[in-house]
DNA sequence: TATGAATGAGATTTCATTCAT
DNA sequence: CATGAATGAAATCTCATTCAT
């Protein structure tokens, strides 16, 4: 290895370094105030403020302000599509009623690290900001989709091997969600977070065995 | 009654029923907007123009942008409480489940009708909205208490005539409204509306028996 | 008469009245900052506070910064061929080089009152803007079309009868108006308008008998 | 001559070679971007990938972004004024007529090369950049004034030898930068180079012998 | 009371310039 | 010297609100 080498690649990657951690810097602070003060009040100058940069550096990385949501959103939603996937493969050899029940856990385990991330993903809300975020605003729905997608393939196999009843393919993961939903809303209201597992066992008893004395 | 008297008193009678007619228009196109458009998006001038009014009519009848959402707010809730007591008062004398199924039912008779705006009412999402609205904010956290009290009070009932089990109280009206929400926000997803009776059948159904073979 | 027309149409022409008056003051205000700055330099907060407006009412009665400029241009170049043509129609009955000494009189005349505005009407170098003023850039070109045809037409009458020398159909007009032009520029560089008869007369002298001896 | 020496001259002369090769670049890239978006949307990031360099090496050269425009304009000054006087310098023993037609022709070639700079240099459109460009805003009255004070040299020697008729030194050098502008503003109209030759031919005929049959 | 033009604070975005590497 | 991310002043445009008619 040569100076140049090193003249050429070292200050490569420490800008590379520098450049990411930015990013990540500016992705946290704007997952703040998205989450705290919804969508349409999330302003580049208390983003930038409170990432410790200039509205500048902002649009350095991205490229407006619909790019930075869809950024954080995108990112999000990767990491949460991951958890569950992560989640579904460690529970791999389980039978499917308790991968569905993993599922649930993954997910309100999701929600007490990024409850008001959650809120924008899980509701259809973000669909009437079209006219602001015409591409961001199509990933939530996007994410249900995908979320929905997962819990309907282990609904239908907990269904094939007889341990859920048939039917119910099509509302399950509808209700299974929705219910999460209410947790993640209870949570808002009263500004203060439940016990993920334990609320996942209440959510996952009543949806198994229903109301019914 | 010569035309003096006429001038005199129908016009006070006309200019009152002018006034609330007015009101009613402005408020229907607000509920438009602010569904449309969401709350941030929802702006005066667009609601005057499709009420059909200035926007100074508008700070004539609402002291400014908070109130008049505040307003609709409260009509709307006003409205739906209305509609679920008497729901409630007409099934009076059928036992608590049934009374829990009227009362689901009603819900999901409202959202046919109301979809959208139901979705800000159930939804947490104006929390956010904290700094915009302080006061108009506080409208749909008190809606869904008041709509979770007269869930609750009947679970109770039905617990205690031994129709449902126990153990149940706390959480299954979060997760009955959890799951009407996710109604909601399926038709907001795919644009058109689900059958009202049959959605609350199945719901109903499947919070009853569970989802167990 | 009834009291119902008067409160309907007179408060109806009194604020028509004040926004011509408002439009009017603002295109004033702007055709000074636009020659005065430049075309880029001209700001919208520079153009209200000339014309004693807020930048909000700017935008109440053009679209954009566009918008403005395209009206501007449009208002001066219609009253500009306006001249030009009433110019024409008065000298009909002259033989064709006398109308067309009228032609480069009339433009001195115009340009000894919108010396700045003229430069911009006739100087290509507002195609450089395409980028900034799309729709607004394509009038000067069209305006210099405009007085090209119409000087072209009396060069052409004047060759058919005989005061013109033939061949000279295409470049005459073009030659004529850089001859104009010239003397816009040496005005704007000296600081001082010239008389604009005796230009004429010097202009037309030359472009007539030429330079030689 | 020893490896030292080598290091210690060689280097040397290659920087300032490679010094001069990257002002020169720049200046090339200034020149297009100048001249294609004119004056205001002229921006340093576009200049400096133009040239493939980067914006600190821009400032690593030119104090600031007038000092560029500033720089690029006296290069094209310097040059184009070389350019006239090495004509009028291989003319020197031709008729003095011949010798103005000389220069008509050069500076027709000219803008067969630079035409857009040139439409800068020969307008007083810059004049309108004095506070944006304070300083290098002057240059081109500089230049016009150079070139006009050589063709009234020229003028002046060909009324003196009896070929151009008397009265017209004033006026016929403006007249005739004026003739030569309108054939740069064609070009730019359409989008196309005419014949230099061909149009110094027409321009000078015209100026010559006058329009009169 | 209804109207809608005027207002101006505030939001997004751009871009010349600086400076640590 | 070259680099390019960071900076922040400044520009355009929006929109809730006011107020004269």
């Amino acid at each position: 290895m040569n100076r140049r080498s090193v003249s050429e690649l070292a200050p490569q990657t420490l800008r590379e370094r520098h450049r990411s951690t930015t990013i990540e810097t500016v992705l946290a602070a704007a997952e703040q105030v998205f989450a705290d003060q919804g969508l349409h009040a999330a302003h580049m100058g208390e983003i930038a403020s409170r990432a410790g940069v200039s509205v500048g550096t902002l649009y350095n990385h991205f490229k407006d302000r619909e790019a930075l949501l869809a950024g954080l959103l995108e990112a999000r939603r990767a990491e949460m599509i991951a958890q569950l996937d992560e989640a579904m493969r460690s529970a791999a050899d389980r039978p499917p009623v308790e991968r569905l029940r993993v599922m649930v856990e993954t997910m309100l385990l999701h929600k007490s690290r990024h409850r008001k991330f959650l809120q924008i993903l899980l509701q259809g809300e973000i669909g009437r900001y079209e006219n602001t975020f015409p591409s961001a605003c199509r990933m939530p729905g996007a994410t249900l989709h995908e979320i929905h997608g997962r819990f309907e393939k282990v609904v239908r196999q907990a269904v094939k091997d007889g341990s859920l009843r048939a039917g119910i393919e099509a509302t399950a993961p509808m209700f299974l969600m929705g219910m999460v939903r209410s947790l993640a809303i209870r949570d808002a209201m009263r500004e203060e977070q439940g016990d993920p597992l334990a609320d996942a066992a209440e959510l996952f008893d009543l949806f198994l065995k229903g109301a019914r004395a």
